[in-house]
DNA sequence: CGACCCATTGACGGTGGTCAAGGGCTGTGG
DNA sequence: CCACAGCCCTTGACCACCGTCAATGGGTCG
């Protein structure tokens, strides 16, 4: 798969810099309960939001790159951003997902502020953006700012290490199975024992493409590997972005995990 | 690889409730100033020290197991231990290695805390141990710590997304080869441009077997990569635990990574 | 209606896994 | 000091899963 014809670096200009309303409207957001805002009540957020810049993308701009001065860091409010690192030769592996409420511009040291991952648009993405170097104070002033942001990155740590078992010893049929049930977690489907009741059907705003990308493997593969789900009468696929959790419990078993 | 025959459970019993010294000696502790304990100045990690407990256990120990509901939370004063995650057939992937300084307790919902991953000891560990259940207070008391502890955790999650990237897209050889910058690089041999000196001799503390189960790949492969990197003039092998890094910039170009 | 994009399916090949044998190192005991 | 056992690593032969390449089908938008 090579995707330097569309390399991100060609569509930076895209993205940033488009119309900023000068004030942030958070009662209204899809973030507002979500994520870090949930930390602070309606006053405090009144006052944050007064150093945030409202910021609309469009679907396919890059928001962030890795390697890029880290200069902000961002808020999502709404829409679905995918991120990701990329080798020089176009290999890419999708990290993770970010929703409303996440939060995007992690570094990788402090001293020299670097984004981490490189951050793209799925769909149009609205997001508040801070400046970082006014981080520190933000945090001084809002403590419970930051135990929501060790809430949050613990969160994605324990995520981080399941998809490393994921990519590092599961079969291709493992690997779907396991994205599913996590993908039907997330989207609190889940009775407390784990498990999505069964015939819940799933929604994937996603491409066979990012499937691949974020799972380590093709798009062939990934096609290839649904298709033996769906002749185990594990799921149903009555179209592309939709999947039936035929058997619940049999899918949790080939997904191996202990999810 | 099959683990079963020596699966973790089994060695289980061996390891906590060995003799536990009444007070730790922080003064001479190899953690005092690295990780969490950097964070409290003496009078703090005196007051502290009270409410740990100093916990030995030897090489090969079983120290936290997946799953299991998580009263402590350690902080390792010496020794290396091996973070995992195990599948039920016993395929594992080593998701990190923890040495002086680390926290180990991780836990996947806060409601219903279980260890996200297994802890064994690589090596004799000394590691204080203290109770879960007073960790909201202890973070009150001593907010430099929440501090640390989110900057400890940012700095695990900008490993595990390399990690993932490496896992997902990378060849054996540049796993390899990504492998020991990264390891340069936490054993503080690198310069300011990211580079080791070329002829540093890197000391790896790991088997093959630890090795191949981190970087998702077997023994034989693991070997015959190294082997390849070798016979490529990258790297010499004077012996199994020590890597000699003859040409350090084409080993990182061998590795693809921006690391 | 046609162009385009994406997904599926098939054929084939390669990287890495599996199985097996052999070699080196270490520790122990004669 | 040497012999031997045991463990780990290396190397080879073979195989399988998944990647690559290519053709086809289905859906959407102009």
């Amino acid at each position: 798969m090579v995707y330097l014809l569309d390399h991100p670096a060609a569509r930076r200009t895209r993205a940033i810099n488009l119309a900023a309303r000068p004030t942030a409207r958070c009662d209204e957001c899809d973030a507002r309960h979500n994520g870090l805002c949930d930390a602070l009540d309606d006053d405090d957020i009144a006052f944050l939001a007064r150093v945030a810049e409202r910021v609309r993308v469009p679907a396919g701009a890059l928001i962030i790159e890795e390697g890029e001065a880290a200069g902000s860091f961002f808020n999502i409010n709404k829409g679905l951003v995918r991120l990701f690192k990329a080798l020089p030769d176009g290999r890419r592996q999708i990290i993770g997902f970010a929703g409303a409420g996440h939060f995007l511009g992690l570094v990788k040291v402090a001293a020299d502020p670097r984004y981490a991952v490189s951050a793209e648009a799925m769909q149009p993405v609205e997001l508040c953006r801070f400046n970082r170097a006014s981080l520190a104070g933000v945090f001084a002033t809002f403590p419970a700012l930051e135990h929501k942001l060790l809430e949050a990155a613990t969160h994605e740590l324990v995520l981080a290490q399941s998809q490393m078992l994921l990519l590092g010893r599961k079969t291709a049929a493992e690997r779907i199975a396991s994205f599913l049930l996590t993908w039907a977690e997330r989207a609190d489907m889940c009775a407390p024992d784990g498990l999505p009741p069964a015939g819940a059907t799933l929604h994937l705003p996603l491409s066979r493409g990012d499937l691949a990308d974020y799972l380590g493997l093709t798009i062939e593969t990934v096609s290839r590997a649904i298709g033996q789900l769906k002749r185990e009468r594990l799921i149903g696929v009555p179209n592309i972005h939709d999947i039936v959790l035929l058997q619940p419990a049999a899918l949790a078993a080939r997904a191996d995990a202990a999810i």
